[in-house]
DNA sequence: CACTCCCGCCAATTA
DNA sequence: TAATTGGCGGGAGTG
């Protein structure tokens, strides 16, 4: 066979082709087309291997890669399959590979089948999109190369674009370490604020291009000028240090790298055409170097760009302009970052930031301290990894303040581009470093540890529904401060029920039901969702103290409250949130009054979400307890956050594991929560109550792509809710057993894209009832976590979900049982609010949801399944709109 | 022919 | 000094 193809390869390339071919053949191959038939030549070397030996010999001498090419063969197939499909298209190539061996249409590569971007995907398939926190994925170039049949110096390209992002970091010497996309959208929002410092007047200008051109240009100039002095500095300037560090490398492919990305964040279009951005990458804008340079750069763009549409950031696209049709990349990654603080692990504030600087990248300053409030928050990767220290460059300085300030840097970068006009030779040097620095947030922003909260000017926050398990707490108290609403919310309790104390339920005023949820966008889909796992994981990891972890969500909560009149604040907030909100569909969020955090970390049985969910309902129940909480209160804050910031950071929802319910379950009940969404555009008509409860599997979407989620829910026409105030109560599950009676009574998971909501009818999600039939058998927690894919929310993930749960419709999976009301006795609530008496009942597995289908956009109207849930909703929304 | 971008030389950095 | 990284640009493959 080997032979066969052999003949037809090209007599040149062949040599190493052969045994890349054959790798590659494996994965890719048949993929697109056949197309290039062979060209090939007539050489007849029989076997790619043996046969050729000789000529492998003499080549493999050659080049070194040879080497390995061995070991290559042996390893070809395997790297597909090692770990999950990360990517469908993984996926297909792994099909194909195994199907279509033939190798005639593989046998000679085309040059497609080499390209930078498949292997890219093939690399990207190898690992999890979002790894377990506990594990540590250190990946060897060497086999890597080999496994992937190319030579080294393809991965180093491949590495240099992933770890601009974060995605992987240097530990050492052929070391990487893998950290998958949980540091993305922090990383990306990053780029983001630093993009809009450097080039964001720029790129905002629908200009774009041209005008961005000009700006570009211009802005420099004016920008700069104060800066003009840096640039001076930055070769003076210790600063620089990075400066110092520079290398050659810094220079290039990561920054360039990071450059592009923030290109796009700050371009409007989300459109970057390649001679702009090479025109802006290349510092100076002058042509002086030009044309060749310019060349050069674009042809690293393409190096990149290839890199980032594997990782399904970018997608090419040709803008047609004046001139003609010129090659541009379209953004397609998430736009908005919520925010999240991904994990921080607590710790960390304390380490230092400034180790992890390393190679080129610089740290960024964290909080920008700039205008705007946000924080980053943590660097993840700090914490995460203990890799970075290694690195080989440090940047100079640890911590020194200069470097702080991405001002400073972006500044410099400014000045870069000055002084590289001045000076280009420089610009390996100084300036370079400078530049650099973007993103990284290395250090732990002190302050904001937990969570930041910025409020995002942006945005708008996908809802996600997972979020809700987030909701963590820990933190809350932190948040509370930073949120006057929270105090609020509690001294509204007295007289106002204030959901936020305690209550299962919140009462939504008919109309006013605010939402937790931020819009999404579309591609958010695109996004795998970080499964709850992860989130759990790194919940667990952080445990409580980190508890900002996931919160970030970016979904935004809001807090129902209970009625909104009562609250000024919290309505008002609210609605503005509401508002603000791109998105179509506005969630409420009962409370979700989490305890503490502690609890749940303690505690640590289920799923978090439930447990916090549970928690919450306690202080629920007791009315008075608003302080209690403070913790609790936590919850409200977490409303509160959400409000527009992304960032909620929940600390405990994260958790989710399962452990957690449980014995909250045990010890308490659990009061249901709800989040109420609104019906917003897409929604009209329904509204939505997702339990906060729930387990965080509940919510979550399917893990990846599955833009469904199971939510256990109940659907009320709006009409009805109207007049009620309250929606369900969770009503009487066990909470910890999953109570499969319960299966109608309590609650239906649901799957629903909100889009498809469209009906008026007001959706109750109650997390209690959960128990799924389906669901586990055994306490649906234990099982959700691990499984599903679904329960990892990542923050990206979670938008994506919310995206997602837009788009679709609402299908109901599951019976749902109608939930009772209770009113919790206690509850002080008032009428509004709703309390679920207890909750314990409650749902017990988050996972149970069962099955979450993923029901694409399709429109709302499908619902597939006819479980009963969605029986249900048809009767209730029997008007839709 | 223009667009892509693979390939790998070879210098800069590291070990 | 050897090995690792990675800038860089020739020039081939594609359409």
């Amino acid at each position: 066979e080997n032979i066969f193809d052999r003949s037809r390869m090209a007599p040149k390339t062949p040599i190493k082709n052969e045994p890349i071919d054959l790798s590659k053949q494996k994965g890719c191959t048949p993929e697109r087309n056949p197309i290039t038939p062979v060209k090939i030549i007539d050489r007849p070397q029989p076997d790619p291997w043996t046969p050729t030996a000789n000529l492998k010999i003499l080549v493999s001498a050659a080049s070194p890669d040879m080497r390995d090419r061995e070991k290559k063969k042996e390893l070809f197939r395997p790297i597909e399959n090692s770990e999950q499909s990360d990517t469908p298209d993984s996926i297909q190539y792994d099909i194909v590979d195994d199907g279509t061996v033939d190798e005639f249409e593989k046998q000679r590569p085309s040059r497609k089948q080499k390209s930078l971007g498949l292997l890219c995907q093939k690399f990207l398939a190898r690992y999890p999109n979002y790894p377990l926190s506990t594990e540590k994925t250190t990946i060897s170039l060497d086999e890597v190369a080999s496994i992937l049949g190319v030579e080294r110096r393809r991965i180093y390209d491949i590495v240099n674009v992933l770890e601009s992002l974060h995605l992987v970091s240097r530990v050492a010497k052929n070391q990487y370490c893998w950290h998958g996309r949980h540091h993305l959208s922090q990383t990306l929002k990053m780029l983001q604020e630093a993009g809009e410092m450097q080039y964001g007047e720029l790129m905002t200008s629908q200009h774009k291009e041209q005008d961005l051109e000009c700006k570009f240009g211009e802005r420099k100039k004016e920008t700069i000028p104060d800066s003009q002095d840096r640039p001076l500095l930055d070769f003076s300037e210790p600063d620089c240090i990075s400066a110092s560090a520079n290398s050659r490398k810094d220079k290039s492919l990561r920054i360039m790298s990071q450059k592009f990305v923030m290109l796009f964040l700050v371009s409007k279009t989300k459109i970057v055409t390649l001679d702009i951005a090479a025109k802006i990458l290349i510092e100076e804008t002058q042509d002086t170097v030009d044309h060749s340079k310019f060349k050069t750069k674009v042809r690293r763009l393409y190096d990149i760009a290839n890199v980032l549409t594997s990782l399904g950031l970018i997608k090419k696209v040709h803008v047609t302009e004046e001139r003609g049709r010129k090659p541009a990349f379209k953004w397609i990654g998430p736009v908005e970052f919520p925010e999240k603080t991904d994990e921080l692990r607590g710790h960390s504030p304390t380490s230092d930031p400034l180790p992890g600087t390393q190679r080129g990248a610089c740290v960024q300053y964290q909080t920008s301290a700039t205008g705007k409030q946000r924080f980053t928050c943590h660097t993840s990767f700090n914490s995460t990894q203990p890799c970075e220290a290694n690195r080989r460059k440090v940047s100079s300085e640890p911590n020194s303040p200069r470097q702080e300030r991405q001002d400073e840097n972006c500044s410099k970068m400014i000045n870069l581009a000055t002084v590289c006009r001045q000076k280009r030779e420089e610009d390996t040097g100084s300036a370079k470093n400078s530049n650099i620095t973007l993103p990284f947030s290395l250090l732990p922003v002190p302050g904001d540890s937990d969570f930041c909260v910025n409020p995002l000017p942006q945005a708008v926050f996908p809802v996600v529904q997972a979020d809700v398990p987030n909701f963590s707490l820990p933190v809350g108290i932190s948040n509370q401060a930073s949120h006057p609403s929270t105090p609020a919310a509690s001294e509204t309790e007295n007289g106002k029920s204030t959901l936020v104390p305690n209550q299962p339920f919140l009462c939504f005023p008919s109309s006013s039901l605010f939402m937790l949820c931020r819009g999404l966008q579309e591609n958010n889909l695109s996004e795998p969702l970080p499964t709850a796992g992860d989130l759990g994981n790194r919940s667990a990891e952080a445990q409580a103290a980190i508890p900002p972890t996931v919160c970030q969500k970016r979904s935004s909560h809001r807090w129902s409250l209970p009625s909104a009149p009562v609250d000024d604040e919290a309505p008002a907030a609210k609605k503005q949130t509401l508002e603000h909100s791109d998105l179509p569909l506005s969630l409420v969020v009962a409370k979700k009054p989490s305890e503490s955090p502690k609890a749940e970390s303690s505690s640590g049985s289920e799923c978090s979400a439930a447990v916090h969910l549970e928690t919450n309902r306690l202080d629920l129940s007791s009315p008075a307890a608003p302080e209690a909480a403070n913790k609790e209160s936590t919850k409200p804050l977490a409303y509160q956050e959400q409000e527009k910031q992304s960032q909620n950071k929940d600390p405990d929802e994260p958790p989710t594991e399962n452990e957690h319910i449980s014995k909250e379950n045990a010890n308490q009940h659990f009061q249901p929560q709800y989040l109420y969404v609104q019906p917003t555009a897409g929604l009209s008509s329904f509204n939505f109550l997702f339990s906060a409860n729930q387990a965080p599997g509940a919510i979550s979407l399917a893990a990846n792509q599955l833009p469904s989620l199971s939510v256990p829910c109940v659907m009320v026409p709006s009409a009805a809710l109207t007049p009620f105030p309250v929606v369900c109560s969770p009503s009487f599950t066990n909470p910890l057993s999953p109570v499969p009676d319960g299966s109608f009574s309590a609650v239906a998971s649901t799957n629903f894209n909100m889009s498809s909501l469209a009906s008026t009818t007001p959706v109750f999600i109650s997390t209690t009832a959960v128990v799924t039939p389906k669901v586990s058998p055994a306490s649906s927690v234990d099982s959700q976590q691990p499984a599903h894919p679904a329960l990892h929310l990542s923050p990206v993930l979670t938008r994506s979900c919310s995206a997602v749960k837009l788009d679709s419709p609402v299908s109901m999976g599951h019976p749902v049982t109608l939930l009772k009301l209770q009113q919790p006795s206690s509850a002080p609530l008032t009428p509004k609010s709703i309390r679920p008496a207890h909750h314990e009942a409650f749902f017990k597995t988050p996972g149970s949801l069962g099955d979450p289908v993923a029901w694409k956009k399709n429109e709302g109207n499908q619902t597939r399944s006819a479980s009963s849930v969605q029986r249900r909703l048809e009767i209730s929304s029997t008007s839709p709109d």
